[in-house]
DNA sequence: TCTGGGGTCCTAGGACCC
DNA sequence: TCTGGGGTCCTAGGACCC
């Protein structure tokens, strides 16, 4: 059996370049040829960069202390991030993608799937020329688009059109020549441990990978190994995910401004997290069955003894009530709190999530359950009017010294964004 | 002084059962 | 004094992703 080149599948990866610094560049027209970054929670690493910075030679995930010298010398932009914002963005730029086919995977916030199979090969980068221009027209985010017939070539395909600022790059006959030019490691689903392994064995790029044998790969490493490698040989492994899926768990958790000791400044920011986390549950009709707390020190402080320890709760009754939450994970944030550390992030999981419709039997369910839904979904309505924690409990604290630092926000937020005049084409 | 946060999937190995 | 074998289910931890 054979198959016409225009039957073969053809997937588009669409993701948008530097996303945070563009998001930052959009409201700021005086950082648009100079270096810029934009830094993760609490000012701790470099986590989008702008090709000027990227030339300097600050790298990604880097800590932001070991770059200042450089930041400095080359008057680099910095920018703390302001993740209300990039959502808003991100839902824009998909809106569009929309546009041009309903086969859709959204994959992160700055990147989305496409099938393009309908489109022929003669036609199909002119076709993500369309894609990109339209994008950048409609929300101002400039983007790569790599095509291909199976979502790994697309990866790669999007990283060669990054590297060589093509913008579109469709890759068919080309594709061997550009593998044997690919680093392994680059490839999507080769991490730093597959990397390692594979270059130990002699298999440096990704060409050598596609020809690697089919039962060394699998004695070797597993299922997903064997599958990136047949999706470099063109063979369709990896389903586009067009439906909308709900999360299976949700974990809310930060580090510190400053190093904390004492069991109430824990029990603040714990409460704090689980609050957000009932919450967002309770946006997609979620409840849990368990309930894990995690704290620790810092990993990196070599002059201090490490500590990190978590409890899972396992809850009799699936729950999304925040009263109840926070009441469980304060009883293990007790279990598991040592005194005379100095702690640097806490942070809580609900796990074993499920639809909020589907209740357990319980005799005492429906009363308790309809009474606390009521409550609980005042204090969303609240919460979505005037601001997230408008409503909190007086164990989330109110003079957090811990809160994370943000120095260097646009403090552009979403209300002042969405007043903003739009652009019409 | 200062090193993010939020996910998914896979697998080995333990617990348990007959 | 002597130690089976096979199956399922669950979970912790690892690897990976952005």
């Amino acid at each position: 059996m054979s198959f016409t080149n225009s039957s073969k599948k053809k997937v588009a990866l669409i993701d948008c370049n530097s996303f945070y610094v563009s998001c930052e560049r959009l409201f700021n027209p005086k950082i648009q040829n100079v270096p810029v970054v934009v830094l993760s929670n609490n000012d701790g690493c470099v986590i989008s960069r702008s090709v000027e910075a990227k030339k300097i030679g600050i790298k990604m995930g880097e800590p932001y202390f070991k770059v200042k010298d450089l930041v400095k010398k080359n008057n680099v932009q910095i920018f703390s991030s302001n993740y209300s914002l990039y959502g808003d963005l991100s839902r824009r730029v998909m809106k569009v993608l929309k546009g041009f086919s309903n086969k859709i995977e959204i994959y992160s916030i700055d990147e989305a799937f496409l099938d393009l199979s309908y489109i022929k090969d003669d036609d199909v980068e002119e076709y993500g020329k369309k894609i990109r221009d339209r994008v950048l027209k409609w929300t101002g985010i400039p983007t790569s688009v790599g095509i291909s017939s199976t979502k790994t070539l697309s990866k790669v395909a999007n990283h060669i059109a990054k590297k060589n600022k093509a913008g579109v790059i469709f890759l068919k006959e080309n594709v061997d020549d550009m593998l044997k030019d690919f680093d392994v490691g680059d490839v999507w689903g080769v991490g730093k441990q597959l990397s390692k392994l594979y270059k130990k064995n002699g298999v440096d790029n990704a060409y050598k990978l596609k020809n690697i044998s089919n039962t060394w790969v699998k004695k070797s490493t597993n299922v997903l190994g064997a599958k990136t490698v047949m999706e470099l040989r063109g063979v369709p492994c990896i389903d586009l995910e067009t439906q909308e899926t709900k999360r299976k768990s949700c974990c809310v958790s930060r580090s510190f401004g400053k190093k904390v000791t004492s069991i109430e400044k824990l029990r603040e920011s714990i409460t704090t997290h689980c609050l957000n986390a009932a919450e967002k549950i309770r946006t997609d009709k979620q409840t849990t069955k368990a309930i894990t707390v995690f704290i620790r020190t810092s990993p990196f402080d070599k002059n201090r003894k490490y500590y990190s320890n978590s409890i899972t709760i396992d809850l009799p009754i699936a729950t999304s009530n925040s009263l109840e939450l926070v009441k469980e994970s304060i009883n293990g944030l007790k279990k598991i709190y040592k005194y005379g550390y100095f702690y640097q992030k806490a942070g809580i999981i609900l796990s074993k999530l499920d639809d909020s419709s589907e209740k357990e039997f319980n005799l005492l369910a429906p009363i308790m359950e309809d009474r606390s839904h009521t409550l609980m979904k005042a204090i969303d309505f609240t919460n979505a009017k005037y601001g997230r924690n408008a409503i909190s409990i007086a164990q989330a604290g109110i003079n957090n010294t811990w809160k994370m630092r943000r120095k260097y926000s646009s403090k552009i937020d979403t209300a002042s964004f969405d007043s903003l005049p739009k652009i019409s084409v």
